[in-house]
DNA sequence: CTTAACCGATTGCATTTTGCAACTGGTTGC
DNA sequence: GCAACCAGTTGCAAAATGCAATCGGTTAAG
């Protein structure tokens, strides 16, 4: 992750930042499993990342600006790690992500079903999940919840699907 | 590249396929920059790319069916790269890594026009230029052609930036 | 027909990044 | 007071990357 540009592309610019096999990982799991401290990240993902490498990559996506870190006022050594309206607007990105995966990559049935969705409906539903973001990670009220959020749908259709599996 | 599997999240299988410095480069570069011979790929990009790396990336491309390769007729040492309907496929996730880049890194004013133009296009530009690509690509005819295409505006922006620069 | 420039790669080697496992100094809950 | 938990750090091996030189063949100019 050195500080050298290559070119002002972008393209380029957004791969140095977030172009490695990890940082988008960890993003995601802030995102769609809601993983804040340290300890949730490293052992509820899916993929078992090294804690050397998390701890490396928190450290270059707070310098960064993409997610923020306080002290957990319930437990002196737990940070708290957030997303800032930097970070929450990679989502697209990562529904593009997903949606390209989904369509083209050995997905299995529990894990596609939030792209399936997500996919479906659209950066409509981008929105609404980023605006649910910002209230979760920024603090920001949102105006009216009509019926289950966005999050919430994407985490009962993934459990109807484990559950339907087993 | 190995070709283990870390988990069946279609995120996480993009990044195993796309997710490394320089892979989504090299198709930037054939979809905007219309290189389609390794050497175009290894001396007109911007970063500077090695040629060993641009080898076995193009090789990973191939084999994940991103790309094809044929034999130039015009040259027997020449292999032209085309990109498939999959790799055409990548070009929202370029759009929105561009767009998210361009709004919060230092992106060069010429590098950036493009990615300006598009974000302001939306989802519609970007399926048009997708059947541009369809069109040079996979050799599909498209329909009409009423002004100059997006491939073209995009190029006149660019062009229309070095200028006033110099 | 010679020859210099060009072609898509490959090779060897140094540097950097990654991955794993053990461990540190400290905190919390029982 | 002690075991479990916490956010990281350290040491080291393995893999990926980057650079420069090179290879065997092709093409175009004279």
């Amino acid at each position: 992750m050195g500080d050298d540009m290559r070119s002002g592309c972008p393209i380029n610019l957004s791969l140095e930042v977030v172009g490695d096999r990890w940082s988008l990982l960890v993003i995601r799991d802030m995102m769609f499993g809601n993983r804040r401290h340290f300890r949730e990240l490293l052992t509820k993902s899916e993929e078992g990342i090294s804690s050397n490498i998390l701890a490396d990559r928190l450290k270059t996506l707070l310098a960064q600006g993409i997610i923020t870190r306080e002290d957990d006022p319930a437990h002196k050594q737990k940070g708290i790690y957030s997303l800032t309206e930097q970070g929450i607007e990679l989502l697209p990105i990562l529904a593009q992500m997903a949606a390209w995966g989904y369509k083209y990559l050995p997905v299995s049935e529990e894990l596609g079903i939030r792209a399936r969705l997500l996919s479906e409906g659209g950066p409509k539903m981008w929105a609404e999940f980023m605006d649910e973001l910002r209230e979760t990670h920024l603090g920001v009220k949102r105006r009216k919840k009509t019926g289950p959020s966005v999050g919430e749908r994407l985490q009962a259709a993934y459990e109807k699907v484990v559950a339907k599996k087993r």
